[in-house]
DNA sequence: AATATTAATTGTAATCATTACAAATTTAAA
DNA sequence: TTTAAATTTGTAATGATTACAATTAATATT
C-alpha cells in the first residue's frame, strides 16, 4: 500500500519523504475532501514533529505536479482531492460534509467560449444532505 | 436606472441607502464579478467617505436577500455577481477576466445525490481566453 | 566513513482578506 | 425638535496562508 504511494510520487517528479507520504495516503484512505487543519490534526498524533508548513508546502507541490486538485466550495475553506478525475461535489450546508458524485454529461452553448482553451471543470453543488434532512 | 435599483432593492426588504444603491448598480452596469477590492476603489471616487467594512456588510446583505451570488473560484479571491440566474464561469488564468457562459444542460448520476436536497449549483471553468491564446 | 552539498522540514513572523465592535452619522419616529 | 433606530465608518481582532531563516535529513564527494 505504501509501497504504491512511493511509487506513485516518484513517477510524478515527487520525492517521497515520509511526511509527503503519510498526506497523500491520508488523501487516497480518507476520500473526505480534508482541510489543511483537519489533516493536520490528524496526522500530528503520528509524526509529533509534523509543522502545518509542511502540509501547506506539501499541498502546494501536489497541485504543481498536478497529482490532486483544490476544492474552493466557501471562500474560507480550502479543501483538498486526490481524485484528480472530472467529478463533482456536494456540500451540505448542514452538517458540512462533502460529497462526490458523477458527472455524466455538461451541455453549454458553445458559441460563448469557442476558441477558449479549458484546462479545468469545476461543479458543485451546495444544500442538505438525506442524512440531515430525515432529522 | 437608478429608480430600478431602488425598487428592487425595495422589493427584496433592503432599504435602498446610497451606498447599497450605488453598490448594487456597479454590479448591475459592470458584469466584470469585481472583488470587494476592486468595487471599494471604484466607488470611492463616487463616495469619498466609502468604507471597506460597509461594502463587506452590503454584499454580506445582499446575499442573505439572494440578490447577488458569490464566485469561488480562486481560494484568496471572493467575486459577487448580480446575476442570480444559472450561468457558468471562465476564468482566465493569463488576464484573470471571468467570463460568463450558458449552461444548457447537466446530467449527473442521480444516484447518489438521491434524496438530497439541491440549493445551489455552481459550474465553472478554468484556462485561457480567446485574446490571450492570441499573443 | 567523514565531510560537504543539497533538499526537506520546522517554527516564527509577516501578510492579507474578512469580521467584530464601538463610535459617529444619518434616517425615521414621536 | 427630541428621541430612537438604522446605517456607516474607522480601527482592532481574527484566521488562513505565505515568507523566511534556522534546523534537520538525505545525497554526493573525497
Ligand atoms: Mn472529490
Ligand atoms: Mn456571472
Ligand atoms: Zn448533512
Ligand atoms: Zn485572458
Amino acid at each position: 500500500m505504501s509501497k504504491n504511494i512511493s511509487e506513485h510520487l516518484k513517477k510524478n517528479g515527487i520525492k517521497p519523504s515520509l511526511q509527503r507520504t503519510k498526506i497523500y495516503e491520508y488523501l487516497i484512505e480518507n476520500k473526505n475532501h480534508p482541510t489543511v487543519d483537519q489533516i493536520y490534526n490528524d496526522l500530528v498524533k503520528d509524526i509529533p514533529t509534523l509543522s502545518k508548513t509542511t502540509v501547506y508546502n506539501t499541498f502546494n507541490l501536489f497541485m504543481e505536479k498536478n497529482i490532486i486538485t483544490i476544492i474552493t466550495i466557501e471562500e474560507n475553506e480550502t479543501r483538498y482531492d486526490a481524485d484528480t478525475t472530472f467529478h463533482g461535489h456536494f456540500k451540505c450546508d448542514e452538517c458540512g460534509e462533502v460529497y462526490d458524485f458523477d458527472i455524466d454529461d455538461i451541455q453549454i452553448n458553445k458559441d460563448i467560449l469557442k476558441d477558449f482553451q479549458i484546462n479545468e471543470r469545476h461543479l458543485y453543488f451546495k444544500g442538505k444532505c438525506k442524512d440531515c434532512l430525515k432529522k
